[in-house]
DNA sequence: AAAACACATGCAAATGTGTGCATATTAACT
DNA sequence: AGTTAATATGCACACATTTGCATGTGTTTT
């Protein structure tokens, strides 16, 4: 036995480390999704053929990367004739970081005497 | 011309792509580097060989992964002997989560009206 | 019906990242 | 000095990811 730490400790630890370990972290730490929030920021909901003439890459790249970020639920779509049209799901987007901000928070309230110096 | 942002927007828009592109997040979605997080949360203050032989990976993933993280800025890093401490730098990881999370906010009000839903 | 358009997908090349082993490097200890 | 121990690093392998092209699917337009 050489657990030291609580019950109430592991838990809110482990409830971090879910909410840490996901597909989110990863969907932003790609330099052109960051890109491509930005331009929807700026310019509101377009459709990929919009947004890939304002970056570098192909199309179909543009494509993927949306995709990938609707399925992560930062993104809102819409499919409208032969058209898709993407927008940022701010409410989604803000809640996951306020969220895992508070769970931080949380985190280190509670175990902050041990790990922190 | 088709920028039908204002300078202010750009400006928010553009210092949140600074701080989302960062090794932060790619920090962060990796699972070992989060079970490292864990251990140090429930364990506190630890020294490579300790924290290795919690988890399946060779000692010299676990340095590595300590070191990323150390140079990223959430962990601190404390040389003692032939020993090397790695402890969570608190402070230091609920900043960075509460500036992002501050930003997007921002973000989000000043160009909610032309991203959002 | 045929052509044009928007997007998705299969594929392969390039690049990046995690991993473990073997081997430095540095420090303590006999 | 020589041995043991903790960590760092070079290397190669495996695996994942990004990327662009070519092609396929579905829809609109003429």
């Amino acid at each position: 036995m050489k657990n030291f730490y609580t019950k109430k400790q592991a838990e809110i630890a482990n409830k971090m480390v879910e909410n840490l370990d996901s597909k989110f972290f990863k969907s932003l730490s790609e330099p052109v999704r960051v890109q491509i929030l930005r331009y929807l920021l700026l310019n509101g909901r377009a459709d990929i053929g919009t947004i890939a003439q304002d970056l570098p890459q192909d199309r179909s790249v543009i494509s993927r990367h949306l995709n990938l970020m609707f399925e992560v639920g930062i993104l809102n779509c819409e499919k409208e004739s032969r058209f898709k049209y993407y927008s940022i799901n701010a409410s989604e987007f803000l809640d996951r970081f306020t969220k895992i901000t508070d769970l931080v928070g949380k985190c280190i309230k509670e175990c902050g005497p041990l790990c922190c110096k």
